[in-house]
DNA sequence: CTGCCACTTCAAGCCAGCTTGAGGTCAAGC
DNA sequence: GCTTGACCTCAAGCTGGCTTGAAGTGGCAG
């Protein structure tokens, strides 16, 4: 298998050494030996990173990612677990979508006081309402 | 206008009084006035922590929320400005799909190896190459 | 063999976003 | 009028996610 200097890795995924470093740490990625002091990392990692930015972008902490995907893909959790995550994206995307159609509105609208236009009250009662039950 | 106690407030859009304060401390809210020492707040200061929520939700970081709502939720930002908001949230919903359709097929697949099955790595390279490009 | 320089470790620092704690205030109910 | 308790302020503390800095190492080009 051919090995990535950490440097190779960092400059194909956009994540900085220092952050790879940190990774491993937490035991986020693994990195597949040394060269000298070198870390080699499996080219796949490059792949693994991209996920784990996926991750972070739908707000999930690094502890959660990590459980999601082990460090070789391979999930962690049972099967109705990741499936709940996955609906719990679904539910995220649909709470987007309305933040977008806000911004949108907000944007185009050309009445004085959003708060009065129909429409805009509409979203926001939706984003009342889907997010009123989210604690924390 | 009738105003709502800060408790009364947190009670109703699930936010604790100290996230409150510390809303109102970074110029996020605006209470209307005081009772006694205590922070009363018009009505749609609701809506608006549902608007906060979103926005958090959406990735945005508090002073981006602040940018883009001003404290009675009318936009600070121009048009334009608002539609590329608009358009990172479309960016960020297809990163969300495929994030899910990930763990999804992680669920549903009975393949030892993930890295390994075709069908993940198509997943993963497409992932690869639209977080790629993404800086921090 | 020498020197370069990208790497290494480890501890400390930093930012966002809150929370916590100590000590104080004040309207309302008894 | 006194107590109660939810609020107040202000400073300090905390967690997550990194970054930075100082001091060291080692493979490779010359």
């Amino acid at each position: 298998m051919k090995l990535l200097d950490i440097g190779t890795v960092s400059e194909r995924s956009g994540v900085p050494p220092s952050t790879l470093r940190y990774y491993e740490e937490i035991g986020l990625i693994r990195s597949a030996g040394r060269h000298g002091l070198r870390r080699q990392y499996d080219t796949p990692v490059v792949t693994q990173l991209a996920l784990i930015s996926l991750g972070k972008m739908a707000g999930f902490s690094l502890g959660d990612i990590r459980a999601m995907f082990a460090r070789d893909g391979t999930p962690q959790l049972p099967r109705a677990e990741l499936h709940l995550r996955a609906d719990a994206l679904d539910e995220q995307m649909r709470g987007l979508t309305r933040l977008r159609d806000a911004l949108r509105h907000v944007a185009d609208c050309p009445a004085e006081t959003h708060m009065d236009c129909p429409k805009f009250r509409r979203l926001m009662d939706f984003a009342a309402r889907t997010t009123g039950r989210r604690g924390r």
